[in-house]
DNA sequence: TTCAATTCCTACGAATTTAGTGGGAAATGA
DNA sequence: TCATTTCCCACTAAATTCGTAGGAATTGAA
């Protein structure tokens, strides 16, 4: 039941450029000690990142990263679902028609319920942020602590 | 952001186990055929539920496995945290003074806030379902068939 | 034009986790 | 006594995770 480190740091890579929205490209190396992620690792990341459209990149000097959209159109499951695959507790939730024993009728499997029940409850937070909100609650923070 | 098969197995043999409560133990064999799951491999899994204290066991012949609780007392989460661990989406939720970068002033991450709301809601579904909202369940679908 | 900065791409590899298998000892009821 | 059944321990093959390494292509500025 984790989150792997791409899509923790994915996460927090995007974090990183959401509070940095606005103001032109951001290089990876940048992001990487900010965050202290490795550099050619969050280039993997990245790499996906741009090609699910999240991000848009520009090479060469003074190049780097840039958020697609606006924080307030970036959830934290599309990041998630590009680094991780999809949301799932089970890969039988993903398949209408499922092949092992307990998919072969899923609308009467119980256990089906159960994990989908879960599946919900995990898109319905993940989903249901966006960096915005955390751009904001970041924001709060930084208030409270004065 | 899976359940592993340890998980989505153990949920398997206790919700067989809930189905035959109070005929007294069941064989492994009986379960891991109605399950079709690997004898030797549920019997690790069971092993571990029995050192937990969920399950009892009863050697020799006629012996086997029985809950160790009512159905009504025994919820999914305390299944998987035996056979998975902890349910958290990243590990520093489990301590209070992690030691990663983020961690250092849990109060102040947002990121931790993040993942606890999303560990909050995963585990709202797991410990508030038990094996007997499970066998219900079961038995609303079966006479629904009819 | 040159050059440093930077993304882009591909391949490789070590460590860990997952999902089991196998063999035999101990206990139990018939 | 014996078939049944749990108990225990060691091993392993495959997949996944978490990176590293090296170099090609692009770009802006001096």
């Amino acid at each position: 039941m984790r989150v792997s480190t791409r899509g923790e740091y994915g996460v927090r890579a995007m974090f990183d450029l959401a509070l940095h929205f606005g103001s032109g490209p951001i290089a990876l190396k940048t992001i990487a000690e900010r965050q202290r992620i490795s550099e050619s690792y969050l280039e993997q990341l990245m790499a996906a990142l741009r090609k699910a459209g999240l991000v848009t990149s520009k090479r060469g000097a003074q190049g780097g990263y840039e958020l697609a959209a606006t924080p307030t159109n970036v959830t934290i499951g599309e990041i998630i679902r590009v680094l991780e695959g999809p949301i799932t507790p089970l890969d039988c939730l993903e398949t209408d028609t499922g092949t092992g024993p307990y998919c072969q009728a899923p609308d009467r499997c119980v256990l089906r319920s159960l994990w989908k029940e879960l599946q919900d409850s995990m898109t319905q937070v993940l989903d249901n942020t966006t960096l915005e909100d955390l751009r904001q609650e970041a924001y709060r923070l930084e208030v409270a602590e004065q």
